[in-house]
DNA sequence: GATGAATGAGCATTCATTCAT
DNA sequence: CATGAATGAATGCTCATTCAT
C-alpha cells in the first residue's frame, strides 16, 4: 500500500485538484508541490517526471473507478443488469468527483500523443470488463450471439464517453446519473422500432 | 473560391500534414511555413496567429467533410439509410485522408481549452445534421417516437467517433469503411435478440 | 523646393502625426505610408531608410525653427533683448505645434544611438545661434567679457530643453510662452542678488 | 545590505556594462546574463522582467547617487557652497563611472514610454534635494527672496544635464569635474555684469 | 514613378529538472 | 529524506525592406 508513503498520496491528491483548477497547460510542477505542501525537488524522489506524475494520477483513479465498477456488477444477475449497472457506476462516481471528471474528460486529452497511449493502457482493463459483460451476455443468449465484441465495446465506451463529456462541458449542469437508465435502453435496443 | 488565394490552401494543406507528421506540439510556424514553401511572416498575412491556423485547418477540412455527407445522405429515401450513409461517408472520408484522420481524432484534441471550444462550434452543424437524420426518422415512424435526441446523437457521434480513433491507434490497418455496415446496425438494432 | 515632390512633404507630415500620436516604437512606416496616402514601397523612392525618414523630419522642422528665430532676433537691438526673443520664440514654436513638441521632446530621442547623433548634427546650427548671441554680447559689453561660451550655451539650451520637457511632460497645461520673461531674467541675472 | 544576494548585485553590475557597451537596443538578456556570470533563467529569479532589471539598475544607481550628493551637501555652511559641492558630486561621480555615465545619459533615454515616467519617479528626490538648496538660499538670502523655485530647479538640472552630455558625447575626453567652478558661478552670477 | 505581397532575422520568457546542502 | 536555487533550451510574432508587376 502507499498509504506508508503518504507524500505519495499528498501528490497525487494535489496534482487532480491543480489540474482541475488550472488546467491542463497552466499544471507546473512548482504548482503541484506547493498544493502538496512539498518541495518541488520532492516530487522526483516519487515520480520520475511530470509525465510519471500524470500517468500516476490516472492509474490510482482508475484503478478505483474500475474496481467498484467490478463490484457493483458481479452482484448482478445477467449480462443486461450488469451493463446497466456499469453505466451507472460509471456516471456516478465521475459526478461525485467534478475535479476527477474534468480530469479525465478535458484535460488529460491536451497531454500529448506518448502520454495518451499510455493512459490508454490503463484505461485497458476497463474496456476488458466491458468486453466481458457483452461476451456473458451472448453467452447467456440476452444479447445476439454474433456481435463483434470490440464494435459493441467502441460503441458502449464511445457513447458514456460523449455522455459524460457533454455534461462536464456543460458546466455539469443536470443530473448525470438520471441519464442511466435511458442511456442503457438505447445501447440494448438501439434505434429499432418495438 | 479560394483558387485566387493559392498560399493560404498551401498553408491549410503543409500544417494538416506537419501536424499529422510530427504531432501537435513540435508544429511550429517555421515547420509550416517551410512545408508550405513560404517564409514565416507569409502565414501572418494569412491568418491571425497560429491558433487561427489551426481553427482555419479544421474548419476548411470539417466544411468539406460536413457538405460531402449532407450530399450523400439527401439522395437516401428514409433516415436508416441516410444514417447507413452518414456512416459510410464519415469513414470513407477519413480514410481517404489518413493525416486528417490523424489531426481530427488525436492531435487536436491536444489543444487548450479555448481553442478546443471554438473546434466545437466547427464541429456544432455537423452534429445538428445527425439530429435531423434522427428526428426525420422519429417522424418516418423508421426510429421510435420517445427517442432522447440528444442522447441518441451522443450515442451515434461518440460511437463513430471512438470507431474512428481505435481505427488511427491502430495505425490504420484495416479496412475502416467495411465496419459501416456492422455499425450502422449496431446502432440500429443495438444489442436486441431479433 | 520639395514643393515639386508633394509626396515627399506629405511623408514628412504624417510621420509627425504618427509618431506624436502612437510614440516613437509604434511609428511603423506602414502606419506612416497609410496616414500620408501612399504606398509603404513609395516611401523607399523618397527615403533611404525609415531613418533617413525621421531625420528629414527633424531637420525640415528644425529648418523652419531656426529660421523663424532666426528672424526675430535680428530685429532686436542687443544681445539681451535678442536672447529674449530667442527664448520666446522657443517657447512658441513647440507651443503652437503639441505634435512637434511632443516628437522633439519625448519620441525622437527614444533612437537609437546612430539616429541621435545625427540629429545632433542637424541640431548644431541652432547651437551656434547660439553662440553668436553669447558672444555678440560679450563683445557688446552687456555680458561678461570672459565667458566660456560652450559653458553659456549649454546652460542656455540645457535649461530650455528641460523647461520645455517638463511642460510636455505635464500635458502641456500651463502657458509655456508666458515662462520666456522669467526664464530671461534668470539666466542673465542668475541666482545673484540685486 | 544587498551582499546577501550576491546574484542581484552582479546582474545589476552586468547591465551597466553591457548596456554601456552594446547599447540599449542590443542589450539582450542573455548578454546580460553571460556577463553575470548567470543562466538566463536566473534573472527572474531577481527581476520581474527585462524592464525591471533596467529600472533597478537606475534605482540603485542613483539611490547612491544621491546619497553622496546630500552627504556632500550637508557639511557645507551656506546654499551657494551647496550648489557648489552637488554640481561637483554630480560632475565627480559620473566621471569616476563611465559606464554609468553613458547608460544615464544616452542609453536609458531610448527607452520607451512607460519606463521612462519610472526612471522619473526615480530621478525625483534628487530633484527635491535641489530644491532644497534653492530654498535655504532664499532663506538665508544668499539667493533671491522672489525666485521661481521650479524654474530654478529646471535650469540648474537642465544645464547639468546638458553639460554631461555634451561630455559624455564628446568621449569623455576632457575634465568634467574641473568644470563645476565655472558652472556654478554662471547658474549663480548668470549673464550679469559685475 | 507607384504598388503592396512577400520576406526572414531577431528575442524575452517559461518551467521541467538537477544537485549541493 | 527533503529542499529550492539555479539552469538553459525552445519559439511565436513583428516589421523594415525588397522587387516583380
Amino acid at each position: 500500500m502507499k498509504n506508508n508513503k503518504p507524500k505519495y498520496n499528498q501528490i497525487i491528491e494535489a496534482a487532480v485538484q491543480v489540474i482541475a483548477e488550472n488546467g491542463y497547460h497552466a499544471s507546473q510542477v512548482s504548482k503541484i508541490a506547493k498544493k502538496a505542501g512539498v518541495a518541488d525537488g520532492t516530487i522526483y524522489l516519487y515520480f520520475k517526471n511530470k509525465e510519471d506524475v500524470l500517468i500516476s494520477v490516472f492509474t490510482e483513479k482508475m484503478g478505483q473507478f474500475i474496481n467498484r465498477i467490478t463490484e457493483s456488477i458481479e452482484k448482478k444477475g445477467n449480462a443486461s443488469d450488469k451493463l446497466l449497472a456499469l453505466i451507472d457506476m460509471h456516471f456516478r462516481q465521475l459526478s461525485e468527483d467534478r475535479y476527477l471528471a474534468i480530469v479525465t474528460q478535458l484535460e488529460l486529452r491536451q497531454s500529448k500523443a506518448e502520454l495518451r497511449l499510455q493512459i490508454n493502457k490503463v484505461l485497458h482493463p476497463y474496456l476488458k470488463v466491458i468486453d466481458q459483460v457483452i461476451e456473458e451476455g451472448m453467452q447467456e443468449g440476452v444479447f445476439p450471439r454474433d456481435l463483434n465484441v470490440r464494435l459493441v465495446r467502441q460503441m458502449v465506451f464511445g457513447t458514456l464517453d460523449e455522455v459524460v463529456t457533454n455534461w462536464v462541458m456543460k458546466d455539469q449542469k443536470y443530473n448525470l446519473v438520471a441519464q442511466a437508465p435511458d442511456v442503457h435502453a438505447l445501447l440494448t435496443k438501439g434505434l429499432s422500432v418495438s
